[in-house]
DNA sequence: ATCTTCTTTCCTGCTT
DNA sequence: AAAGCAGGAAAGAAGA
């Protein structure tokens, strides 16, 4: 058990080149401080006592994630990045500039930090803002309240990518560099999401957000038909390699792979796309994927 | 403790 | 022949 792991935002000199690979930059990949904290949680969510004031960057990226866990939001839905500032600069912030920050989250942040700097605690916002208000069924799958574009804008696959974000600094820190089949399995699914999504990102959304971010893509990937959601497999290996890298498996192939995401065919989140090889096609029950999503 | 969900692993047979 | 597809079966991991 142990809280510092959480989100142990500050960056170490010392991260490997391989552990930023293996880092995501939200709970969503593997943050397991998240539940710890979660777990943790009794009454008072948030242990600092300091005015939100006079939080460190580090502080933030903590309040943000921990709001987003106690409102069982995927963290996926906000873009971190867009929250590099410190306690002054947060608490400069308006309504507005939440919702152009955070999107449909915008308002559950500002309302949960305006208790938090009135009250120092998280108060009635748990309840003024259920999840309920900002989701709806479908929205449990990650990012579905965003556009594309929104999405698209802050989503950025780790694996691909070598840019180190504060929050990935976080995570790589946590995740064991994979030696064995036990070890692999001990870790992998630690934490990630919570109820809507207790394992975190599964592997369509994976899948959808490397096609969401083309220009983080090289060519693992591509839209075949775009408004029909038809993509295909360029790197199919490669693709399972990340896929294997995120899940701390070091042992995924594209035939395993594809098994998983032939069993979506039954719950509709994919589609068949007969006589062609590597093809999918996002079904009625994928979400997130369209430009603008209906 | 048990159930459920979402894979993961392995397999056989078929198709391209 | 190799790679990919289809789908059954069993099991693992973790949340409810």
């Amino acid at each position: 058990m142990v809280l510092h792991s959480v989100c142990s935002m500050s960056i170490p000199a010392s991260v490997s080149a391989e552990s930023q690979l293996q880092a995501s930059w939200g709970p969503h990949y593997n943050c397991p401080d998240v539940s710890m904290v979660t777990t943790g949680y009794s009454g008072r969510l948030w242990s600092q006592d300091l005015h939100p004031q006079y939080w460190s960057k580090y502080q933030v990226w903590q309040w943000l994630q921990q709001t987003m866990d106690m409102h069982q939001l995927d963290a996926t839905s906000i873009p971190f990045h867009n929250f590099d500032l410190d306690g002054r600069q947060l608490c400069s912030m308006t309504y507005q500039d939440f919702s152009h920050l955070a999107g449909s989250v915008g308002p559950i942040l500002y309302q949960t930090l305006a208790d938090l700097k009135w009250t120092g605690q998280y108060g009635p916002s748990v309840d003024t803002f259920s999840p309920g208000d900002v989701k709806t069924e479908l929205d449990d799958l990650p990012c579905s309240g965003l556009s594309f574009k929104e999405e698209a804008s802050f989503y950025v696959p780790p694996e691909l990518f070598e840019i180190k974000t504060p929050f990935q600094s976080s995570t790589m820190m946590t995740s064991p560099n994979p030696s064995s089949p036990d070890h692999k399995r001990s870790h992998n699914r630690s934490h990630q999401v919570k109820k809507h999504n207790p394992r975190g990102t599964h592997l369509w959304e994976f899948i959808r957000d490397i096609l969401l971010n083309p220009e983080r893509n090289p060519g693992l990937i591509k839209w075949e038909d775009r408004t029909e959601g038809v993509f295909r497999f360029l790197k199919s290996e490669a693709v399972a390699q990340l896929w294997g890298k995120k899940k701390n498996n070091s042992s995924m192939t594209y035939e395993k792979l594809s098994r998983a995401m032939r069993y979506y065919y039954k719950r509709e989140i994919l589609e068949r796309v007969d006589g062609r090889r590597l093809v999918y096609k996002f079904g009625r029950n994928a979400r997130g994927w369209q430009e603008t999503e209906k």
